[in-house]
RNA sequence: GGGCGAGUAGCUCAACUGGAUAGAGCACCAGCCUUCUAAGCUGGUGGUUGUGGGUUCGAUUCCCGCCUCGCCCA
């Protein structure tokens, strides 16, 4: 609602501005004024054009406002301050809108959303957590607005980390591929029983960390040895069709079931995993070489350190005729090997359907309502088409923008300028450790770290909270919230709703806060069921459902009874009721919200704006005894504004990915 | 050395991208359960927005210098 009127307004003004100044094309922000005496709306706009136009803000704000005349879904317009021009809502039109919205335009955009892409060698920890929360909430706010989304997570199956950890079963544990396979079986049998602690990802995670320190041990020799070992194994690994590589292929599909399986408790599922090995068996870089080459985005270094390489100017770089650019990014190493980011540009050219080359497909984990497909050299005849997207978007943290920045400007230099434009590093910061909460885990912590406000997360270190381990202990204590609350539900509904609420809890845990900035980790928050918490904002819902369920009445049916009827301007007018018009008026953002999420990439305005509505809501609710009201208009309005309430709260809620509980 | 990001209440974070009195949560203090669930509500304490300048009607936001911290790159 507040998104169409706020157009609409946007829209009356600059035809103003048109007709009076012959002025076209002027930025017109409309703002939320920080007081209801103020309006529902406000523009500066008439600050800005004091200069241009040589005249008193003032002066141009009536003006303007003069000019405005009536406009349809608003009540009137005011100058206030030094040429502020405040608009107020026709609230029973715009309550009509808020409870039936005007449909949202449909959109030609086939978005590809990259996410999660966490290392197939060792367990999920809170880091990738963040970044699959990050991008699961944002395929599910392009999904709102109504795009074509296809959701990929990207396997790098066979780089360095997995070699560690294959490094880790052959030479360290001495295994062979029969008992490899075997130890996996057997972990798959334990962890259903068990649980994760049993599975395997949980034994690569240690493992990881020892191959890690086994490298760093014993005489300068032996250290060389490892080093050979491990570069050997990758090289094994890289080509394909040997032992190694079939151990690697191994754990890491092995690993790969299980993230997806961690991930599912979240609500996360994926269409796509594009893995590392197809990329490079199936020659993308070969083609994209080829591309690069031609269209003269790399060149060939005569000289200077990067002699014998092929390189790519950076973005930003300035370049003069005849010099040699030291600073020029190496692509093709003059032995010939290439670098990560010679292999993006290549799976990238794929993305945007450029690349002349597609994977195989073939199914690998079914959904309870899609299947998820996985790259294969050969794959099935038929199966769903992926890439050729219009936008992409990849969530990786911000230790990477600078390789994003090269992928991009690779692009651009090929001439794909628009598919430049629509690319999105979807950057966000690490998560990391308290030192508190590194010591409360039972890690040495140097004095130097417990001087810093947090510590890095390692999977090399095995230092870090395991995703599981964190949602089993949110579940734990949810639950035992629940067994007190809840004694007359069945153990199942009471499991169910634990779960519910633990996983509302982490999921807005994550989303509240801004994509830059640190999440400094500490159970005492994560574990934190009050104030600005998923848990509120749920627990907000079952009380309007509990009204709902106590009266006997459909909240919909309410709405229904209320469209079109003009007793919603009535009671909603005046000071007396502008609590409750603020919480309508809240309500009508949804939209708007939505939009602006999507434009800056940036979830968390949404989980505030959720957050918000639950407190408005609450206040309404403390406020206004709802089953009790004795006049029959006056309490078919209020269960009006619950129903609101809640349908906006349930359909924020879904689109964080939270669930909202019956009870709790 | 170069690049990017951050510095806001005791703590954790916002601030609609330059707007009206810088807001929430936690913590702390004082209240509110015979009522639709207290995972809640109402008050209160708490700020020189790291620092020094500049731009203008107006700066937490933009520009320059400096100080801390964190990441990349060589």
């Amino acid at each position: 609602m507040v998104l169409t009127l706020q157009q609409q307004l946007a829209a009356a003004i600059a035809a103003v501005l048109k007709a009076k100044y012959d002025l076209e094309g002027v930025n017109i922000p409309i703002e939320t004024p920080p007081d209801l005496r103020f309006g529902e709306a406000a523009t500066p706009v008439a600050f800005e054009l004091a200069r241009k136009l040589r005249k008193a803000p003032k002066v141009i704000a009536q003006e303007i406002v003069t000019g405005l005349g009536q406009v349809p879904g608003f009540a009137g317009f005011e100058v206030a301050g030094a040429g502020y021009i405040n608009a107020r809502l026709d609230r029973g039109a715009a309550a009509q809108l808020v409870v039936n919205p005007a449909p949202r335009p449909s959109s030609t955009e086939h978005s590809l959303v990259e996410h999660t892409s966490i290392n197939p060698n060792k367990a999920a920890h809170i880091g990738h957590l963040r970044n699959a929360i990050l991008g699961d909430t944002f395929v599910r706010l392009l999904r709102a607005a109504g795009q074509k989304v296809d959701v990929q997570n990207y396997i790098d199956n066979t780089g360095v980390q997995v070699a560690d950890v294959v490094v880790g079963f052959l030479h360290l544990e001495g295994k062979s591929l029969a008992q490899i396979r075997e130890l996996i079986a057997e972990c798959e049998l334990r962890a259903r029983s068990e649980g994760q602690v049993a599975a395997i990802d949980y034994h690569c995670w240690d493992l990881y960390a020892r191959t890690s320190q086994w490298y760093g041990e014993g005489t300068d020799a032996e250290k060389a040895a490892k080093k050979q070992l491990r570069l050997d194994t990758l090289h094994l690994i890289e080509h394909g069709g040997n032992e190694t590589a079939e151990v690697a292929e191994l754990i890491s599909t092995a690993v790969l079931k299980r993230h997806l399986v961690t991930m599912e408790r979240l609500g996360i599922e994926y269409d796509f995993l594009p893995r590392e090995s197809e990329i490079l068996h199936l020659k993308f870089w070969e083609a994209a070489f080829e591309l690069l080459k031609k269209t003269g985005v790399l060149y060939f270094e005569q000289q200077g350190k990067n002699k014998g390489c092929w390189v790519m100017t950076r973005p930003g770089a300035e370049t003069t005729e005849g010099e040699t650019n030291e600073d020029a990014k190496v692509i093709v190493r003059s032995n010939g090997t290439v670098t990560y980011v010679g292999k993006d540009i290549a799976y990238h050219l794929w993305k945007f359907g450029l690349l002349g080359r597609d994977f195989g497909y073939k199914p690998f984990h079914q959904y309870p309502n899609h299947m998820c497909w996985i790259s294969t050299e050969a794959g099935e005849e038929k199966h769903p088409h992926f890439g050729g997207a219009t936008a992409i978007y990849n969530v990786i943290d911000s230790r990477q923008s600078d390789p994003q920045a090269n992928v991009i400007q690779a692009l651009r230099g090929m001439g794909h300028t628009d598919q430049a434009d629509r690319y999105t590093h979807f950057s966000y910061e690490m998560v990391a450790l308290t030192p508190r909460c590194a010591v409360e885990l039972g890690y040495e912590v140097s004095e130097e770290d417990l001087a810093r406000p947090y510590i890095e997360v390692s999977g090399r270190k095995g230092f870090g909270v395991k995703a599981d381990d964190l949602m089993d202990k949110l579940i734990a204590a949810t639950r035992a919230e629940v067994e007190s609350r809840q004694t007359a539900r069945t153990e199942a509904e009471r499991q169910k709703i634990a779960e519910q609420i633990a996983i509302g809890a982490l999921r807005y845990f994550m989303l509240k806060v801004t994509r830059n900035s640190v999440i400094a980790f500490d159970f005492k928050d994560a574990l934190s069921f009050e104030g600005e918490t998923g848990p509120y904002i749920q627990y907000a819902v079952v009380r309007i459902r509990n009204i709902f369920r106590k009266g006997g009445v459909n909240p919909q049916a309410v709405l229904a009874e209320f469209a079109g009827l003009a007793e919603l301007g009535t009671n909603l007018s005046g000071e007396a009721n502008d609590d409750i018009w603020s919480l309508w008026l809240r309500a009508g953002r949804g939209s708007l919200v939505l939009d602006q999420c999507i434009k800056t990439s940036e979830p968390a305005q949404l989980a505030k704006h959720a957050f918000q509505l639950a407190q408005e809501f609450n206040n309404f609710y403390h406020k206004h005894h709802i089953l009790t009201e004795e006049d029959p208009a006056r309490k078919t309005f209020l269960l009006a504004t619950a129903a609101v309430a809640l349908r906006e709260l349930v359909e924020a809620l879904s689109w964080l990915g939270i669930e909202s509980p019956e009870a709790m």
